[in-house]
DNA sequence: TCTGTATATATAGATCACATGAGTATGCGA
DNA sequence: TCGCATACTCATGTGATCTATATATACAGA
């Protein structure tokens, strides 16, 4: 699962949103680091809904305008959890081997990871 | 950046490592989850050389195959901590939205998110 | 009034990372 | 001899994302 996809889905793990709501959440999420074009974003939620991670919820006509909401399901809430488990997991091993200290790369007590270390 | 990205990059934040050893150590990384083909492993260094984040340290011959040693560089270890940075955030924000007690979401009194949530 | 910006959704086409699968080659254990 | 592990290369396909555009309303400012 990519960034956009993964943030589309933490918007809507707050509560449902439309649309336009959630590229603005989005951009909110990832401090404005991230900002979805409208491309990105419908496509997403075309995907998302096709494998049921997440659902319609209303429609709305707003100043003439349809909103359609959208929430996340069940299926949806536990994926979320999953991706977000693997990115922390990512990011705390990728933290861990930049904290060694420059210089030791080469060192000669390599990290204990595995017998392929004797490759 | 994506996951097979990020991992060669931790792979070599721990010291340098050649092609075929950086597959075992994503594999190791990811428990298992994430088993790089040669044919991404391959792409992905070249474009990681040409983007100056992973460099060639030596090349070997052993039993007659030649082994390419890469390294981070210190341009590839500052993106790859804003990469573990933004990855952190991400999954914290996730698993922050996703302990909503179920059935709240749809809330009376909604995040205190932004202005924004006026929509 | 004209222009630009914000709201709101949709779609066509391009790009590019990644996946798939095959090829080339050596060494080793069953 | 067969299969597996090691080790790299390349051709082709897939699919998420990006770019650009279209449609439509409302409102602020020049």
């Amino acid at each position: 699962m990519q960034e956009p996809t993964f943030l589309i889905l933490t918007a809507l793990a707050a509560r449902p949103q439309h649309g336009y709501g959630i590229i603005a959440d989005v951009a909110e999420i990832s401090s404005g680091k991230v900002r979805l074009r409208a491309g990105t974003l419908y496509a997403a939620l075309d995907r998302l809904s096709g494998e049921g991670l997440i659902e319609t919820e209303r429609e709305e006509i707003v100043d003439g305008r349809a909103r359609r909401y959208y929430r996340l399901t069940a299926n949806g809430a536990t994926r979320l959890s999953a991706e977000a488990q693997r990115l922390r997991n990512h990011a705390e091993t990728a933290f861990a081997r930049l904290s060694i200290p420059p210089g030791t790369a080469f060192s000669p007590f390599p990290l204990p990871l595995s017998p392929r270390e004797a490759w």
